[in-house]
DNA sequence: CGTTGGGGGGTTTTT
DNA sequence: CCCCCCAACG
């Protein structure tokens, strides 16, 4: 096998080499070392990976199967797979550790279960099986549920188990951020439980991965020397398990390790569930001798799109430093308008697609990106009032609709007898008459006689241990369950998932509900059988079905995508909207509280991300009421919109807009907002080189962290002579949305108002008007 | 066993 | 305000 410097032997089949330039080709050719690859957003990354992998396969410098190349997600695996295959001609059918982290660390573990006391047999859980079996331990621990949730407790040992901490390894300290010092101990039961069950949950997956390759270090070897190269996506995303995991099969006895990382520290987002920035920041102290490519050229986005993102994230301290730059000058700049509540934002928005798609556009060039997902109701009301076609990505994943989970519980019955979980799920689904107290029963039967809650069953219903309707459906639920095992050996599975769903009542509960759910769900579950009819048999659906399924959103149509900030990374759109820019919003005041300067740096990033989605237009919103948890609340604009380079974008009004649009909206209060907004703006932007405006960015830092309607001059802050002075303690005023009411206190431009209706309220004086 | 209403809680999401 | 979970009741 040809090995050898980089660069040696580019002839003339490497015509994937052509169109990159030169920093893309140089992270192409250097394949001897470690290598991380710095790739902006919108760089070509992908192109990247894919000609390296096609190189070193083209080269003969591995065989396909000496590759490890991970990634983080399923569809980016996937993409890959099909790229890679393009540029090589489709021979590489054999990339078997080409995958996710957690499919890749699944398959390593099956080949070594029993070092860890499992099976290779072992099922994996999702979330869901997670909360169910740590609730069952907290209560067989006598602890209150209520003050210490499952759930907690689950993110706790996840955090836990991302750290690649094992029971023993966890400090005092930390044992104690659960039911004063039980934490530890909850977590050691659950491991065992999750022996026992001959389960793992995902992050077991990469856990056990550690404590193989640390306990036995011949096998560790064998893959040290099998993966001659290793290429990894998303670098700044690994969290200090996947690191750790990393490492050791990265390190190469005598040689240096042919590891490249690919990443961009600019687009960490994913810190609240373990990612490590650090990861990426240090890789050149990890694997001395690193070389280090930075991505910066910009096939993506217009100058005014990259300035305001690149100012913005110059505000961040924690980063490499990257200037992304591009030869697409021109272009729109980035636009900011304030309008009056959501209702209004989502009102114009949809007025702004109409526009896009009335001059020749398609409506699935556009995205809205929202920070949270609760801000996605205000547009699907009105894209439903519309008929404006339009498509939520994300949500609740297939796998997890109860429905899909249910059948899948009855699969796992059907295919092992030991699968307490899935047994415990189904077996009063439909109900059959098996309540609470027959289930305990089994379960301490089971526990006691050390079987499965299945054989439990089979031996309870023997004696009179269990009486009435609860003994005649348990007998007759596990002669179906022995009839359907029976048929299954000769019948295809799908025909055999008919069958089940059918014979068991599931399909006719669902048929006779009342829920406008139902017809989904009967839906889905015909889907369901259609994915199952992809894979050959029913293990080989039920291995691929808690890490790999993911079913296809069909046929594209001309819709507009809302999602969002988080499952928007790696798309890009021509035009992006991005509203809820708000103090609270987005920064998310939660994130901030929690992680301080961090967090508002992980949330800086963020929008960041979401900037550079947009291909040749962004428009950021900023609304001046919002509706928190039932109650409304004046919001103030995000210091990100203070944070955009002013020369890259443009303020517009909602005047503008309904004038251009040429529909005459009457309703005062609208117009009213969007002039005043405009004078706001004209007043920030006049101040953006004022002293004040210093002073205001400098306290501003200064006071980071407090709540961010105590801080002074604000960009929407009038200047001293306006109105605002003239409202007095104890003045009756009108306010557009909360109605009449009594100025109790003011404070700059601030007012505290006692609203007739609407209670207490703290609102902008120019929203308000004298009665 | 199934329904109803009171109470609590409420980013972001992959595997 | 809205959704989910559980407890108490029918």
């Amino acid at each position: 096998m040809a090995r050898g410097p980089a660069g040696q032997n580019t002839g003339d089949s490497s015509a994937y080499l052509e169109g990159l330039n030169p920093e893309q080709r140089d992270a192409v050719l250097s394949t001897e070392g470690p290598l991380l690859v710095l790739a902006g957003a919108g760089t070509g990354k992908t192109r990247v990976l894919t000609c390296r992998l096609a190189h070193i396969l083209n080269q003969g410098q591995a065989y396909p199967s000496q590759i490890l190349s991970v990634t983080f997600t399923n569809k980016a695996a996937r993409e890959m797979k099909e790229r890679v295959g393009d540029l090589v001609g489709g021979a590489v059918e054999g990339m078997p550790w080409m995958g996710t982290f957690h499919s890749i660390a699944a398959k390593i573990l099956r080949i070594h279960a029993e070092l860890v006391d499992l099976k290779s047999s072992f099922t994996i859980l999702d979330t869901d099986d997670q909360i169910r079996l740590l609730k069952q331990i907290i209560k067989a621990h006598n602890i209150d549920e209520k003050r210490w949730t499952a759930r907690y407790l689950a993110n706790l040992i996840d955090s836990w188990k991302n750290k690649g901490l094992l029971p023993d390894k966890i400090s005092a300290g930390d044992s104690h951020s659960f039911a004063d010092g039980k934490g530890r101990e909850l977590y050691k039961a659950y491991q065992t439980r999750l022996t026992q069950l001959n389960a793992c949950d995902f992050g077991d997956l990469l856990l056990h991965n550690l404590t193989i390759f640390q306990n036995y270090p011949d096998i560790l070897k064998k893959y040290n020397s099998k993966f001659r190269y290793m290429l990894v996506d998303e670098y700044q995303d690994t969290n200090v398990c996947q690191y750790l995991w990393l490492r050791l099969l990265a390190q190469n006895s005598g040689g240096s390790s042919n590891i490249c990382v690919v990443g961009d520290d600019d687009q960490s987002i994913y810190g609240w569930r373990g990612a490590e920035v650090d990861n990426i920041l240090r890789f050149e102290k990890d694997f001395p001798g690193a070389k280090v490519v930075k991505l910066e050229r910009n096939y993506r986005s217009t100058e005014h799109i990259l300035g305001a993102a690149s100012g913005l994230i110059r505000a961040n301290q924690d980063r490499l430093g990257k200037t992304l730059w591009t030869e697409d000058k021109g272009g729109n700049k980035v636009s900011v308008m304030g309008v009056w509540d959501a209702p209004a934002e989502a009102r114009i928005i949809a007025g702004e697609i109409e526009n896009w798609k009335s001059n020749g556009r398609r409506y699935s060039e556009v995205a809205i990106l929202v920070r949270a997902s609760r801000q996605m109701r205000s547009f699907e009301e009105r894209f439903i009032t519309l008929g404006l076609p339009y498509k939520v990505i994300g949500g609740p994943r297939f796998f997890e609709r109860a429905e899909i989970r249910d059948a899948h519980a009855y699969l796992r019955v059907l295919k092992s007898d030991t699968d307490d979980l899935a047994f415990e799920r189904i077996v009063n689904t439909p109900k059959r008459g098996i309540g609470n107290t027959t289930i305990q029963k089994l379960q301490l039967a089971a526990r006691a006689m050390g079987v499965s809650l299945e054989t439990a069953v089979r031996e309870l219903t023997k004696t009179d241990e269990i009486r009435g309707k609860a003994r005649t459906s348990l007998k007759a639920f596990i002669l179906d369950v022995d009839r359907w095992r029976k048929e299954a050996e000769t019948l295809p599975h799908t025909d055999i998932a008919e069958r089940i769903l059918d014979e068991s009542g599931y399909t006719q509960m669902w048929k006779d509900s009342k829920d406008a759910k139902s017809a989904g769900r009967l839906e889905n579950l015909k889907e369901l059988i259609q994915a199952m009819s992809e894979f050959p048999t029913l293990d080989a659906y039920l291995e691929h079905v808690s890490l790999v399924l993911d079913v296809d959103s069909g046929p594209k149509e001309d819709e507009v995508s809302l999602m969002t900030l988080h499952s928007a990374k790696g798309l890009e759109f021509p035009l992006v909207f991005l509203p809820g820019m708000e103090e609270g919003i987005f920064p998310s005041q939660k994130s901030m509280d929690e992680n301080g300067l961090a967090g508002l740096e992980e949330e800086r990033r963020l929008a960041y991300v979401g900037i550079t989605r947009a291909r040749e237009q962004a428009k950021i919103y900023f609304a001046a009421n919002r509706q928190v948890y039932g109650s409304w609340q004046s919001s103030i604009p995000s210091r990100f919109i203070d944070e955009l380079p002013p020369q890259h974008v443009e303020v517009e009004s909602e005047t503008g807009y309904f004038e251009q649009a040429g529909r005459k909206q009457s309703s005062d209060y609208v117009m009213e907002a969007a002039s005043r907004f405009a004078d706001s703006f004209e007043a920030a932007k006049s101040q953006r080189t004022s002293p004040g405006w210093q002073r205001y960015q400098e306290n501003r830092n200064k006071n980071f962290g407090r709540a961010p309607k105590e801080i002074e001059g604000h960009a929407v802050k009038r200047p001293a002579a306006n109105k605002s002075s003239n409202f007095k303690v104890g003045e009756r005023i009108f306010h557009q949305k909360f109605g009449y009411g009594t100025v109790t206190e003011t404070n700059g431009t601030k007012l505290s108002v006692s609203f007739e209706k609407a209670g207490d309220k703290m609102v902008l004086d120019s929203f308000v008007e004298r009665t």
